[in-house]
DNA sequence: CATTCGGATTGACTCAAGTCAAACCCACCG
DNA sequence: CGGTGGGTTTGACTTGAGTCAATCCGAATG
């Protein structure tokens, strides 16, 4: 599943780090970077093992994930095209894989070896830029996710994923969710089940209601007020 | 509270970040730091504030949190003597504070204008290396903590606490507490009622004892399996 | 078009963590 | 040495998320 040929520029640059970079490095990247092309289910890389390889999704979808003692799989992130996964960057050797990865559908994947990244954060001013600003970005997300888990009202945490989903798709009214509602809730830390009585909750109230992985946002209002502490109808 | 006295060479060395600096580098550093020092519950700065300054532990203690909407706080980290405030980096201006910080005991902190890091950044290769590294560590440890959240069970979050606390102070039996029993129920995100009655619980089993601050594990072992899922005391 | 399989939903039940209130204890201070 | 206050522990009670089981639905498949 290695195909050697040359990935177009434009699909390099998409990514943050890359973006700012002159063609020569650029180039350089094309010609030693490999797309790495996955089944739906196929495994990218496990938790713990050292990393070789650092991945740019290209298409597709992959979970990041850790499994439970009980044998689940609590989800951290999904990742699409143009994300770019920041847990499988390495300065140094020695770091290991924080997460599991798995393709949830077949995926590409822009696969670099992590010491050419180094190289060029070495080189480049902009790229070690923007490869630390990954990074903090990452931790800001992180913190935020530890956040979200440590409120035990699962409304809250549904309220804060609606919430949040609304505003990434320019807070239309009306969204698909980037994947099933079991990864929804295996990312909120939710049963299944949970997750779907909350969303019969607020559609008993007015406030959403989902059809499939179609959501629909009738009063942003009150989930913000929910997501506040401030709404009764959690 | 602002001190303008030199900084010792060693004091400023035990950073990581630092550790591989050329004495001329530090030297300058040490010109242009400050030393805040803290009055206990004194605020060193809080969530979404612009970061103006990067702090480095010298003394006492900080507690780094959010409030929830019920206005008690979740404590994220608590950093002491030696450590980092790696949320408190940015290389690029714009980034904001993701968390508050408070001290808990007076304290003295190292005080760095978060531009003079990147520029130090950009000169050394060695501590651009470090600083990647430390913020790479840092998102694993969030990874921990929320993985920590993702599990209901009181007694895996205990249990797994106790165990990383027993390994940091050398697999010794006998260890003290970081902090109030307060402060780290709120790091695991319980009620300090749920984690008085785990250790009870651990007591009575003979796996864990804890007078006032001082620990003592008595069955690593047992730990072990209560985080793995295998020991039915949990 | 019928079949099938995985995801989604619903209901009934259980139980562990939160909540409230009271007692306790240690450290600090006058 | 007694008093005060914050942290800690304990008990009684409530509640809401987990669990198990059954059903429903939709998309993919032949």
């Amino acid at each position: 599943m290695l195909e050697r040929k040359m990935v177009p520029v434009e699909q390099i640059r998409q990514f943050r780090i890359f973006r700012d970079l002159g063609d020569a490095i650029v180039d350089e990247i094309r010609r030693s970077a490999w797309i790495k092309s996955l089944a739906a289910d196929e495994v990218l890389f496990r938790q713990n093992d050292p990393v070789r390889r650092s991945y740019f999704c290209l298409s597709g979808q992959v979970k990041l994930f850790r499994l439970t003692r009980a044998g689940s799989e609590k989800i951290f992130t999904i990742a699409s095209s143009g994300d770019s996964l920041r847990d499988s960057i390495s300065l140094m050797a020695g770091r290991l894989y924080p997460l599991n990865c798995t393709a949830i559908s077949a995926s590409e994947m822009l696969s670099i070896d992590p010491e050419f990244i180094a190289d060029i954060c070495h080189r480049s001013r902009d790229a070690r830029t923007s490869l630390v600003e990954a990074l903090e970005q990452r931790i800001d997300e992180l913190v935020d996710h530890a956040e979200l888990l440590s409120v035990d009202k699962a409304s809250f945490r549904v309220a804060s994923y609606l919430l949040n989903e609304y505003r990434r798709n320019g807070s239309k009214r009306s969204f698909r969710l980037g994947s099933s509602k079991k990864y929804v809730a295996s990312y909120l830390s939710l049963q299944p089940e949970t997750l779907s009585r909350c969303l019969r909750h607020f559609r008993q109230n007015g406030i959403a209601s989902s059809v499939n992985r179609r959501i629909e946002i009738h009063e942003p209002e009150r989930l913000e007020q929910i997501v506040h502490g401030v709404d009764a109808a959690a």
